[in-house]
DNA sequence: CGACAAGTTGAACTCTGTCAATCCGGGTGG
DNA sequence: CCACCCGGATTGACAGAGTTCAACTTGTCG
């Protein structure tokens, strides 16, 4: 955070967490980033990264000098609108988060996304292994801990899912989404 | 909202408001949008608008055809990088308004941000008129347009605006800045 | 096995939303 | 010119979702 604003980078593997940390030393959490995901165009603007990027666990990125890649803007203007287009995708993640869901809402949302997620990626929609702690989510999704704790525990009661630590089993995908249908879907 | 996207569009006189409903029938607004701010980004990725735009007062805009737009990427790559500056900036408000923030932070926030648009334009960033309902503002806020008027006449209490009808007076703008201080600026 | 971080559970509290009543200002029509 | 309306704005009372604080449990790693 604050460096000057050189490179994009593209998640290899492992993942990533972008976070701020506010005036009041309160950490809140922008995203999270998976493998082929873009970090830092919310930097264009301003020339300044304006937010820290921590690693969830041993994970690799790839540099993309911006200076370089917008020079073949000319040469190849796809890479503009596709680019354009990816920060329009992460505007309407954004648009979705801002927006006044309840507790319950915004985890179903969260699972329902991680899901599709490791499923683009090749993994499994089913079973997966969350990269990050429960106070990272909490704080992705404008919640306390202890609230996802409790939404967690009441989506195992009502056997939507199940959880082993990190590791979630979606046992009712169509509840989830139900539960989610208020929301769109949060892809960051 | 859902027509094809061909166009953005830029507002030329008065001033909008971007909304959606949801599926409750509840109207969610995106922000709001004054002369010289761009419309309908954020349809670039889904190629359909998903944002319902109301004119907030007598007003004026103008259609860029986004077929026309992107072809002169080629000519003018600075367009393209003029296009994703301005993305980014939407974005990094985006972000702010996703974070758990108090209804004074946003309210502040909001005041500060509505003075220094009306200061870019040219009009007193002291005493102007907002265009909008207080309705509309809490819809943006994310909070009930009660708890508007309650932060309002608390900030009148303490001396930080006057307010007559929809004519604000800003009297204490570093008092204002404080409380808003761990929101980032809301610039759309 | 012990220690420390992460996660869970419980109880009290607080902020904000909801509901309802009232107030205000501007436009309308007699 | 005034009485009347009507939508927006304000104010008050109350309830509920979620936070906070604290204690407790679990699991992981040295």
């Amino acid at each position: 955070m604050g460096d000057r604003f050189d490179n994009l980078y593209v998640v290899r593997s492992g993942s990533f967490k972008g976070s701020t940390i506010d005036l009041d030393g309160r950490e809140h959490i922008l995203g999270f980033f998976m493998p082929g995901d873009l970090i830092g165009f919310d930097a264009i603007q301003t020339g300044k990264y304006y937010t820290d990027i921590v690693a969830l666990q041993k994970s690799s990125i790839c540099a993309i000098p911006y200076a370089g890649l917008s020079r073949l803007f000319t040469e190849i203007p796809q890479l503009a609108s596709r680019l354009l287009q990816m920060m329009s995708k992460s505007l309407a993640s954004r648009e979705t988060l801002a927006g006044d869901y309840s507790a319950e809402e915004r985890c179903a949302s969260f699972l329902a996304g991680m899901s599709d997620r490791f499923n683009g990626l090749g993994y499994s929609a089913i079973v997966f292994n969350l990269p990050m702690a429960r106070s990272d989510i909490a704080k992705s999704l404008r919640l306390a801990s202890e609230t996802v704790t409790r939404v967690f525990a009441r989506f195992i009661d009502d056997c939507v899912i199940s959880v082993k630590g990190r590791e979630i089993t979606i046992l009712d995908r169509s509840r989830l989404d139900h539960i989610a249908s208020r929301m769109g879907p949060l892809s960051i």
